[in-house]
DNA sequence: AATGAATGAGATTTCATTCAT
DNA sequence: GATGAATGAAATCTCATTCAT
């Protein structure tokens, strides 16, 4: 391994890290309530450092949706695996509620991302989280298809819906068990819909 | 009227002033974006004098919630005229889509709120929007359990995740629309629950 | 004198102060090393509180600016009283000279003003500095015009320009004495000019 | 050629590099407003390596003051070739109109550097631009001295002031025309002192 | 010699809160 | 009660300079 080569892997993996601190902190405490060097201690990278891989708050706003976009890549591929779309739509209400503690206390982090950044006066980020949204749906919307249902597009929006309504109540009521409930319900709505049932 | 009856109107007219103008602003801003200067210039009131009637700007913002827990028991006591609890439901629907233009600008105010005060690390307002929204959650349930539903406190859950999921999507992605068709379908769903299905 | 007349004159004598203080710091040091903190400092103002009055740096630097247009006015309605343009010339000419011990350690105000902010890249205030030596220009063209000189603005454009010149020359090279040798001279080509010699 | 002595060439063309770049920089964008990342993008040299051959920013303002006097010496050289000490100045003056484009959007090299350094506290090159000027004015007056002018050093200020004044206005109002008319009238000028006419 | 990365001091700006009248 | 002004603690960002390799 070169010199330069070392380095770069060592500036890359400190961008890594400052990346996942600031996705991490930024879901925790909110995007204004959190400060450079929230972020940067949580790297353990100093404050000033920081400038050298984001130049601004901003994009390190933006790698933390990044971020959250690439574990939702992840899932997805994960999903893809199996064969059924059925399966893998129950599959990815499974992982929701897997992260129930997660959700009670901080939210999903894109919708509370989604929330925060709206409120942008200016045009800076304020699509971005919904940008991450639309990922999501799409890919429920393709599920949905490939089941041959042709409202896929509603039942989409449904079912992330469902999914923000109970992580939104969980968070507000702090309570994991709604986020269980409600996991359930949307597991037996999808079950009824393959059933051949109409959509609900 | 003497003087200090006058004073005393005045009085309460800037504080209700202000608890409106910080239920707006707070409300199209988000909290951490807000300044005190923002919410006097709002209601006409001089900045320094803000602090006579809210002794922090955290009182501004329960006053902002409080003024959104009003707005709920006034939408609510309207709705307890009707006879029917189904129709109170699908009503509450109806004015939840008939909203759907400040929703889609702004999202839910009390769930934007939540989703803010929630990130907070001291225990400062972090469960007052939760209260909030469980009075809603506890009316709903109250009319679901008029309706002869055993599991009303579910029922109420799943429709208020439905209402705050949807208006969280609407925001997130613009889409006015998007409010509409996830209303009708909940309006679908109050009555197939009625016409006595299964909890879906 | 009411309360509110106080605080007004309290707060119109503070702006002053910093306006004042801003012309004497920004001339002695330069706009790009000179901080806020010695401008606060120099008007005996905490840091804080010049963003009360001046929103930002630069609107200290345009105050600097008509502060010094002031100046320029002040002394072109003192010379106005002059009966004769020639001798409001000549008279113009010795306030430079008397201003040599200044003009010596720091050049003259606005033009050194000018060649800092025309090298701003952005479009900010890069014009304004030679907005005031065009006010100056157009007051010397006109006395010449007065004089009946039909190539008054390139006498003014000569004038001014020998001033701007021997002021950066004089500081260049720490030298007063120059700044009185070249008045004197400027003096008698005013002379010649009157003499009805030609345009030199 | 070994590898020493490449490299040695090497090492002597980044450092010529890095005072051309910091030559054009720093005159176009001040020394304050630039960087020395500005500086080595310029002359396509790696930031970190910039040190190696200039220990402070300091030493490249120096550096670039060399440079603007390598090109005085250059030209004055040219001029020497002329016989005539009055021919040698009128072509001064068509060189300084000559270069009116830069000077209009620019100013003087030198006297641009000249106004921001001696603005310094400290003792830091604040006199450095002035020598460099200093060398302009001894070549001149020696022009002077040689047409057997007795006031040749007073000349001498008359013509550099009148250079520097006119390129600070015609940067000021963004005009180059100034330039040319300021110009002729030096030639006239230098035209009158020559035909044996009295000092102007 | 070369170079990407690191560092920390300092600058501007914002704003909740308090003060003086 | 009312109000313009004051205050200072933070936060973001910049950059000359240094370091490690």
């Amino acid at each position: 391994m070169t010199d330069s080569t070392k380095s770069r892997a060592r500036g890359a993996d400190k961008r890594r890290r400052l990346t996942a601190a600031a996705a991490e902190v930024l879901h925790r405490q909110g995007v204004e309530r959190t400060t450079i060097a929230d972020i940067a201690e949580t790297a353990d990278v100093p404050v000033g450092n920081v400038y050298y891989y984001f130049k601004t708050k901003d994009e390190l706003v933006q790698a933390a949706l990044s971020e959250h976009e690439g574990n939702l890549a992840e899932l997805t591929t994960e999903l893809d695996r199996l064969p059924d779309p059925l399966d893998r739509l129950k599959a990815l209400v499974h992982a929701w509620v897997g992260q129930r503690d997660i959700a009670v206390r901080f939210g999903c982090p894109t919708g509370t991302l989604a929330v925060e950044l709206d409120k942008r006066a200016d045009g800076t980020l304020d699509q971005e989280a919904g940008r991450v949204i639309r990922v999501l749906l799409d890919w429920v919307e393709h599920q949905f298809r490939a089941l041959g249902r042709p409202d896929a597009g509603d039942l989409a929006v449904t079912l992330v819906a469902g999914y923000q309504g109970m992580s939104l109540l969980a968070n507000a009521l702090r309570d994991p068990d709604l986020m269980t409930r409600e996991g359930n319900r949307l597991i037996r709505w999808l079950d009824t819909l393959a059933a051949g049932g109409a959509a609900s």
